[in-house]
DNA sequence: CGATAGTACTTGTCTATACAAGTATAGATA
DNA sequence: TATCTATACTTGTATAGACAAGTACTATCG
């Protein structure tokens, strides 16, 4: 780690000190939060630094302020995993599905130009790229593509992936920070419809998932599903 | 254009011009943009306001802050810049559209069997519905029909929604929301087709939402939006 | 009893100012 | 030439004060 201690900001001190009441259950969601006159107060801060705190803590969804009413601790996320991918297998299992799956590509390649920008990465860098198609009783329902950051998982080939999934896998050697979600209902080219056995006029959702380790682009995945044979189904907080 | 016009902020007013500046091709990534300062002194704001609209915009990722050297435009990051499912019309603003929307029905009414299942409620009950088409520049691009608990917002339809549009209104009235997302890439019916000016080929994003209040489910709401003109971003932490 | 006006409090926006900290450049120095 | 230094500029943080706007409650009036 390479974080060494600066001084810490006044008002970053004014968010953690009201995460912390939130976590440790001191302040449970819906009780109100000291408003920004009295947070200031205990602080010994001004009105405007308060109000910063406050400001990013809605912004991070931790909790929700009302004009002329106050602010109030946000009701937790119910799923931790929000709109997140958990193992298709898992999945198909859960769902009364026999799973299985083809392993088309899995290697170290040179990165495309378009990948590169997306993973904020150079031209010419080396990346893990994997691409499978999920089958439920040999019913092709996901064709999964993916694209690895080798500083962030660099064994990612070296593993058993009988033993561990790929994603269990990343998610031990990566915590993830932050992701993005792009979704979109598609009509997806020959060589896909060819992996999915789908005709052209399948409407199909494209799930485009990019995720965060430490400050870095760790991953990006496309996922795309036929729409008669898939959905996705997401708990979050926010409106 | 339904947008009534509330006093903008002065902070918005220095994001959109920016904004515009990037969009226009006036500014091209790597450039610089005009330093807090001089955008200060160009809209007669104090030095603190242009700084709350570039960190927003850094926020929202459309530009670059370097500390002692300066502001500069991003590289395109292909949807980087919408960040959450929020308010059709603001999106379709942010995105530089002109949004307008044509309300089809609006009014109170007995709850159907399938809603009132979806909303634990009982037959018989009365409910608000509305549905409503959204446009870009005419051009229908969703499609948007909700039902709503009248315990959980009694005055909803003697709203003026020309000065507060509904997802605003009922953010305010139950801020707390959590919700429950069903995403599925459909072909939609005849009616929709219609409304929404589409071949009956044409791939569809559905996007089921119920939202709680108050221990209450407080809103169902439909949205369908052809893939060819809409599409999901989310962004999403953790921890 | 119901409506209204006043109040106390909240968040939202904005200003003018200040100092800290990071960077680039030009000019002076060794 | 290579290195240091002053400086001018940038963003980052913080203050103290101001007014607007929204809400909840209370006291008052009809």
């Amino acid at each position: 780690m390479d974080r060494s201690e600066q001084p810490i900001a006044l008002y970053e001190k004014i968010k953690k000190s009201v995460v912390k009441d939130i976590e440790s259950g001191k302040l449970n969601p819906d009780d109100k939060v000291l408003s920004e006159t009295r947070l200031a107060k205990k602080f010994n801060a001004s009105r405007m630094t308060a109000n910063r705190a406050l400001k990013e803590l809605t912004e991070e969804g931790r909790i929700v302020r009302v004009q002329g009413v106050g602010t109030f601790v946000a009701r937790p996320k119910p799923d931790a995993a929000l709109l997140e991918i958990k193992s298709i297998s898992k999945e198909i299992q859960d769902w009364g599905g026999v799973h299985s799956s083809e392993i088309l590509v899995l290697k170290k390649e040179k990165i495309t130009a378009s990948i590169a920008q997306k993973m904020n990465l150079k031209i010419n860098d080396i990346i893990f790229h994997s691409l499978i198609v999920h089958k439920d009783r040999g019913i092709p329902v996901q064709y999964s593509e993916r694209f690895i950051n080798p500083k962030v998982a660099p064994e990612y080939l070296n593993q058993d992936f009988k033993k561990i999934t790929p994603s269990d896998y990343l998610l031990k050697k990566s915590p993830i920070q932050q992701a993005e979600h792009i979704i979109e209902a598609v009509n997806c080219n020959k060589q896909i419809q060819k992996l999915l056995k789908i005709k052209s006029s399948e409407p199909c959702i494209s799930l485009k998932r990019r995720t965060w380790s430490f400050d870095m682009v760790a991953t990006y995945s496309i996922i795309i599903s036929p729409g008669s044979r898939y959905k996705l189904v997401g708990k979050f907080m926010r409106g």
